[in-house]
DNA sequence: TATTATTGTAACATTGTGTTACAATAATAA
DNA sequence: TTATTATTGTAACACAATGTTACAATAATA
């Protein structure tokens, strides 16, 4: 078994990577009025997890994110931010990376590095859900879509990693204007609407929302969607 | 010479820490209308640098920012804020360190551990000036106030490291109100005034100021401050 | 052709902020 | 003692942003 998050040839002592360093990404993506998280799951022992990986020894942090991100989505071009390195010592607990390997029947000793304490480095990605081809791989079962409300237990401090992500998603609306980026290429403001109460957690007045979002001007309206429902149909509109 | 960044007995290949791994803290301080930053300054080789440190082997990251900061104000309760890590493979020059080893007289093999690469989580500490009594040691000539806008040329990638700072401090201006920290327990509306524009960058009118401060409902009128001018003496405020 | 649900937007209310104006007042000078 | 000066505290108005209500427009169905 190739080690977890090993984008190519490693040892088995992790050479060529950066010891007691991980990445961790919270890909967002939005489809059928829920906020998703993609989510590994390790072969045999099922073991949840948060994608992530290592950084190579000459290699930039962010690239290194960038490249897990890629890994497991099939997209090039992703909205990628830091949001906080998880660097508590009681965050490192060994035993589900040796359950993981001993279910896949590797022998490592305790001195073995993924059982080394690891500080992590929390990135969230935002993608356009229809675009994404999750990929799993040799070590992993898994690799599927999560709503943010249906969360299974995951490994280490990964549920709190989400959280806190989510946070940094929250403070980001408005001043970043990151939901765009969630969005597929057209889409009604009443999408729109629905992924901001979706991240915000709370209802939004209408009239308000559509007036914001057009005073932006960073919207262009491209023509009427027929949904087939009694009722007027609403315009689409391009993020420009 | 112990090395740049232990905090108590470390071996010469930094045993007990973690590698590859260091914190940088940019810590603020306000003071005759000035923000200033904190630097530290090595013996003989002259070279600037901001105060930094390592991660003790089970030692919380924040921990040791906050051992970071306390060891070099001589304060307790740090307002400490993780803003950015600094992972860029080109970051890393071995050289400046070089430089302070051999000035220093200590033989240093290429393979030592602080030639390696390192990955810097910054931090922004905000203290109040009057009370940090800023503490050079064995290895520093200087551990002093610079003006923010008079910073001198300093170690890699550290002047950028101020500037990214700054940019989580403006940010954080409004949304989380952490320039209270950076005043002394009493002050007047204009002292606070001038601290806002200085970390913003330009001129606020002070009746928008005033009523804006005064609605947060955070601050307590104390007592009349008679500054010896000519003129109506301002009130002095707390924060609570 | 009436009904229904939803959209787009006008209209008004409320709040927040930008700006101007001015009375209050602490020290100094006449 | 009284005018002068600089600065503070705050009222008053203007304008912008946002919250809220209301309603006409319209796509499908009955």
């Amino acid at each position: 078994m190739k080690e977890p998050g090993i984008r190519n040839e490693g040892g088995s002592q992790g050479e060529g990577y950066m010891h007691g360093l991980a990445i961790d990404a919270v890909i967002f993506g939005f489809h059928d009025r829920q906020l998703k998280v993609l989510l590994m799951q390790y072969k045999k022992s099922g073991v949840f997890a948060l994608p992530g990986g290592f950084i190579r020894d000459k290699e930039n942090l962010n690239d290194a994110a960038k490249g897990v991100v890629s890994i497991r989505t099939g997209l090039e071009n992703i909205y990628l931010e830091q949001f906080y390195v998880f660097g508590d010592y009681a965050r490192f607990d060994p035993t589900p990376m040796k359950t993981i390997m001993k279910a896949n029947g590797v022998e490592a000793g305790d001195d073995h590095w993924l059982f080394q304490r690891f500080i992590s480095i929390g990135y969230y990605a935002l993608v356009d859900f229809t675009k994404v081809v999750p990929m799993p791989d040799q070590i992993f079962d898994g690799c599927d879509w999560y709503e943010l409300n249906n969360i299974p237990p995951l490994m280490q401090d990964h549920n709190a990693i989400i959280l806190k992500a989510l946070e940094a998603l929250r403070t980001g609306l408005d001043n970043k204007l990151v939901a765009f980026n969630l969005m597929p290429e057209e889409f009604t403001l009443g999408d729109l609407q629905i992924l901001y109460e979706t991240i915000l957690g709370k209802k939004l007045l209408r009239p308000a929302f559509q007036r914001k979002m057009l005073s932006l001007g960073i919207l262009e309206r491209i023509a009427k969607k027929w949904t087939g429902g009694a009722h007027k149909a609403p315009y689409l509109y391009r993020f420009v």
